[in-house]
DNA sequence: CCAATAGGGTTGCATTTTAAAACCAAATTG
DNA sequence: CAATTTGGTTTTAAAATGCAACCCTATTGG
């Protein structure tokens, strides 16, 4: 049967899954803030067919991730551009990359690649952390609300 | 055709998203975040079809994000636990959740639900921050070694 | 000016995945 | 010992995916 959505979920991780949680969404976010904004070059970049990228942007858009805009003089030439909601997916990609660069590092290993673009120096590696801005664990945390309004422990 | 996967991707992200990035698999881990750890808790607390969820538990498993542990003292029951590297993913857990939270709130709005354990206030937004510890837009970065090996601005 | 090519899609079709429900087997409960 | 719980597997239909083949609108080249 159809895929589950998880439009109406009481779960915002669940909500913003709908959104970004398939295989492709995330990697075209992710190349859009690498800078690639046409359909060709996300096309090639990623290896995706090309009806499915169609259907991913056309759905990022939909979701306001990203903003088509019109570039070609008198013609039909577009842009994907991300949109404010789509730049706050930064820290998601990065702690994603950091992640993946920790526990499943490239043969070839290229570790941790985003710098900062004033020093040179590579950025922190993403942490939740508390009101005094230490790092936190996940024990170190609970839930207050919980998915289904009953308190739980994390 | 099947679809596509990046095991051998040069991109983290990709591989990251091989392991956790289907609709479910995130959801299982922050649900185990939050204490699930039986069969039956995660199926119906998810709504997630058997047979769906014991392919996702077993390539969590095989993909060491979980472990599988027997607890019955003579029969099967078992109980699936997050690993360290299933822990590692609080960060983007936290930051999907956040964005969630932000850009696709609840109608019956509980913002942000996880607090320190030993004060009770609310955890901060995760972000990517430099070597200084301050906040950093996607704007602040640059991309030292890109995903084909060719230098690009973020 | 006309042909070739590039950008941005849409359409068909075969292959996988997914969801739901039925079925199963071991252990535990009543 | 029958019913139930846990943790699955099997079957079947509906979607999603990937690929290739088209299509239409510019722009370029000769």
């Amino acid at each position: 049967m159809a895929r589950k959505r998880f439009d109406d979920s009481s779960c915002s991780v669940a909500r913003a899954l709908n959104e970004v949680g398939d295989w492709w969404s995330l990697l075209i976010v992710l190349h859009a803030m690498y800078g690639t904004r046409r359909f060709v070059d996300f096309q090639q970049q990623l290896g995706i067919a090309k009806n499915i990228l169609c259907d991913r942007l056309a759905r990022l858009v939909d979701n306001e991730v990203l903003r088509k805009e019109e570039v070609g003089e008198h013609g039909s030439r577009f842009e994907y551009r991300l949109t404010e909601k789509g730049r706050d997916l930064f820290p998601v990609v990065v702690a994603l990359r950091q992640w993946g660069d920790k526990w499943n590092p490239a043969p070839d290993g290229q570790p941790l690649d985003l710098r900062d673009r004033d020093t040179g120096e590579p950025v922190q590696t993403v942490t939740v952390r508390n009101a005094q801005g230490e790092p936190m664990s996940i024990r170190d945390v609970f839930v207050a609300e919980d998915l289904d309004g009953t308190s739980k422990s994390a």
